[in-house]
DNA sequence: CTGCATCCAACGGGATACTG
DNA sequence: CAGTATCCCGTTGGATGCAG
């Protein structure tokens, strides 16, 4: 089932495991895909990024994402905080106020989140235009 | 962070200045969403990852990549071909052989990538612990 | 203000079978 | 070897309304 380590030339390693990036995707395919689709959802990267200056509030992300509906934001938020990645303090006032704060965790992935959106703000331009010919081809 | 904004199309959104990150979603989540939106199918990044160290065969693919189907190989790699990540070279011989290739952007996104990966695989005990809990609680 | 409930459409994705 | 073609169902996500 493993694949032969054919000759890995550039790439980084994964670090910490000391294990070559295409071992664990080939052998632990399952567990990780299970963990990135966490991430993967179509709001996720945003309120992780939304929340990442501090404690935020529900309509403040509400406002500063962009085309989100009132409950995807929930869903979204529920599932980041059902898999440790958001903390939600609820202040029992009147009216409620609840303020969400990224874990250490997710923190922790704030830079690799950015690097992706620098990405994709980088290549968009490329990306439409490759796909733009590609439909005209076929 | 100023994007070259080849003017494609479909789009005739304003460009922004390099500023914060949060700003750049709340701003521009549409086409972020909608470019990321390429890289996060659940099948896509273990492709990328699986052909970062050179040209890879169909078959190699759908070997490494554990659990992927005939199916979700060919229309992950069709998607990935469009937005011009992939290149497809195809040999016309008997039997026919088909090699793919990364483009250099996304050649670009192979750390990020790796450091996501990285991440998951650092978290994802943490992550199931999480989970666990909160279910129990909810 | 912060959600949850319901309905519904669209899409993703698995299983299986067939082909140049 | 490298795909295509169907069928089919579970999930995602939008719209709207109600509630603590």
């Amino acid at each position: 089932m493993s694949q032969s380590h054919t000759d890995v030339s550039d790439e980084a390693r994964a670090g910490s495991g000391g294990q070559d990036v295409a071992d664990v995707i080939a052998t632990e395919a399952c567990p990780l895909t299970e963990v990135l689709e966490h991430v993967a959802g179509k709001w996720s990267i945003g309120v992780l990024v939304a929340a990442a200056h501090g404690p935020v509030r529900f309509t403040e992300l509400e406002r500063s994402i962009n085309g989100i509906s009132r409950r995807m934001l929930t869903l979204t938020l529920r599932k980041l905080e059902r898999d440790g990645l958001l903390h939600r303090t609820v202040h029992p006032t009147v009216p409620p106020k609840v303020e969400y704060a990224l874990t250490d965790m997710a923190r922790e992935l704030h830079s690799t989140l950015t690097s992706l959106i620098d990405w994709a703000e980088r290549h968009r331009g490329a990306i439409a235009t490759a796909r733009a010919r590609y439909d005209r081809v076929n």
